[in-house]
DNA sequence: CTGCAAAGAGGCGGC
DNA sequence: GCCGCCTTTTTGCAG
């Protein structure tokens, strides 16, 4: 990877058509020679998480008399770069890519609910990522009453979308004849619910949101923990 | 700015929790010492346009025996770095920040489109982002029967959602007093259409899609710049 | 300030 | 490869 402070200048064509102009950056080029990807990156010097400008990988670099030029043919896209002063500059070949490792992302939201689907009624899971016509239901679960029972998961607050979503997979699991006769019904689980979307669920009879939080499914495993250890002594 | 390329490893605690193994990074942090916003990014060095870790501006610094901690404490977030071996390190204080200037977003395709709505048919614009009470239209038009047009942009391909949200805005149009025992249509405008909403578009006969790319649009503005020189002659 | 949708979104998994 | 959906999304713009 080589990396340059710098006070410079980028025009990118090609997804759309940007001009940065002169300011302090920090350019990180990705080059295959010192074990990149191709890709390149401008970040400004102050402030933003995202790059005010890139490149995908797989971008070819040319040296310039002013600077640089990446090009990326096959998806049309061109990055140039002026530099007017160099602040500094290193470059590393890299041998080793970290490992990243998340918890707490919807994945392990839905994972931990899918364990634990009775904190929402008195329900079975049937199956998850239940594929209909429409898209995957999170959790297909059954009531009392045999009826399925449609739980879509959100790690962040419910919006219209998501309300919407979840009445074409009522449809859809009201068309399927698996479900033959069966009504079915919505949960929508999260940790808040948008305005909007509230409305739109109070307008259906067969929606429901139950709000859970992830420290409560934590806090739950916990408690489910402490129980399996009373019932193993 | 301080840039630093090292092995590291890292753990952030805040939204989620993460852990990124030892490997070759480039860190780069924005103190506040040297003209930065107090956000720090780790970018891999062999790939990946988003960093691994990261923390927002505002976040404060502390360097410890083996790395860094960073930490936000208003919003609840830490980022610890370990530093095995420093490959190379440079800072700079910052004192120009670019400006990005844009051309060809969504924004900018649906202006042109609403200079050229005539391009999509016998239609007259009758308003931009039309509000309807399950969101703004792009643009509405009038056909030569006075009929309301809804007109959706979209820069990249429909989708399935955008075919569903263009139904919610038609049947909200036809609930309207203000366009009573009028029946409205809708276009959906993009470059190119996905096939599961080609599918859903064919079973309403109220739906049409038409294919318009950005050099398209540009093109056309071209031509019309020439036809008002040749007026203007 | 809050809500909401776009982003040159990127990236991942499924089919 | 297309498609669907999540993201520590971030960011910008409206009400």
């Amino acid at each position: 990877m080589i990396v340059i402070l710098a006070r410079a200048s980028a025009r990118y064509q090609g997804r759309i058509d940007a001009e940065l102009s002169l300011g302090d950056v920090c350019i990180l080029i990705r080059d295959i020679e010192s074990g990149g990807d191709g890709s390149v990156l401008i970040h400004d010097m102050q402030m933003g998480i995202p790059p005010r400008n890139w490149m995908p990988a797989g971008s070819s670099m040319q040296v310039t008399e002013g600077g640089y030029v990446f090009e990326h043919e096959k998806r049309g896209e061109k990055l140039e770069v002026w530099v007017e002063t160099i602040y500094a500059s290193q470059s590393h070949y890299s041998q080793l890519t970290s490992k990243l490792a998340k918890l707490g992302a919807e994945r392990e939201f839905s994972d931990r609910l899918a364990l634990q689907v009775q904190l929402l009624g008195d329900l079975v899971l049937v199956a998850r990522e239940w594929r209909t016509p429409c898209g995957p239901v999170d959790l297909l679960c059954q009531d009392v009453n045999e009826c399925p029972v449609a739980i879509e998961v959100k790690r962040r607050a419910i919006d219209p979308n998501a309300v919407w979503q979840m009445r074409r997979y009522l449809h859809a699991i009201g068309e399927d004849p698996a479900w033959k006769d069966q009504v079915p019904r919505g949960i929508l689980v999260a940790p808040s619910l948008q305005k909007a979307a509230q409305r739109l669920i109070e307008q259906f009879d067969d929606l429901e949101f139950i709000r859970v939080t992830f420290d409560q499914l934590k806090e739950l495993e916990v408690q489910m923990n402490d129980q399996q250890e009373l019932k193993d002594d």
